[in-house]
DNA sequence: ATGTCGATTTAC
DNA sequence: TAAATCGACATC
């Protein structure tokens, strides 16, 4: 019996009887910095060895495609890139510096290559787990390589859920460790939950 | 086949 | 301030 493919999971402690709404599609679709403004507040979900892991996304990078010379597809359509530029609303996940993963969401249309870096969150449901570092947040959500292209509208075990609708001060700032990037360092496509202490760092 | 370097983290 | 650690990519 294949595990039920739905929109809605009923996974939420604070009110269990409240479904969660998935994020759909119709996020996913639109370009690279509004995605990542729009995905702030929205909550990753994690089931892995029986566990559910939660946590609400406070810090994101928009990369913005072949233009972005701090994005990877900069560099063109490779077998690493190619998750990127052709399935939005997918994880982009790679190895930096040779121990860490980046979890990334692929938005925007099919050949786009926008990508969405998921740099910070706050662990939810009493979990206590540092995720404010991209690094530490795809460790502690148990999430690596081999999550490379997992649909996240379909998928059972990676997917986002809507946060508790509240307003949500959100600050841009230049990305993080991209100064070989030219002009584009300098551009404000970080966004963080203003109000958070989970941030990775101020600036 | 070999050299360079990174969307980071941690320790000194 | 620098080491850790390895795969992607460019170049030879």
């Amino acid at each position: 019996m294949p595990a039920k493919r739905s929109s809605v999971a009923y996974s939420n402690p604070a009110n269990p009887s409240a479904p969660e709404k998935r994020i759909e599609m119709s996020l996913y679709q639109r370009p690279a910095k509004e995605a990542a403004r729009r995905l702030i507040g929205t909550i990753l979900v994690r089931k892995i060895r029986g566990k559910i892991l939660r946590g609400r996304i406070v810090e994101t990078e928009a990369y913005l495609g072949p233009i972005d010379l701090a994005s990877h597809a900069s560099k063109g359509r490779t077998k690493r890139t190619e998750v990127m530029f052709a399935l939005p609303g997918h994880a982009y996940v790679y190895l930096i510096y040779g121990m860490y993963d980046m979890f990334n969401i692929v938005v925007g249309a099919v050949g786009d290559a926008h990508a969405v870096l998921v740099r910070a969150a706050e662990p939810l449901d009493g979990w206590t787990e540092n995720l404010s570092g991209p690094g530490k947040l795809a460790r502690g959500f148990r999430i690596t390589r081999a999550d490379n292209a997992t649909n996240l509208c379909s998928s059972d075990a990676l997917y986002l859920v809507q946060g508790e609708r509240r307003r949500t001060r959100i600050l841009s700032t230049p990305r993080i460790g991209i100064d070989y990037a030219l002009h584009w360092k300098d551009e404000l496509l970080r966004f963080v939950d203003a109000d958070s202490k989970a941030v990775s760092k101020i600036r």
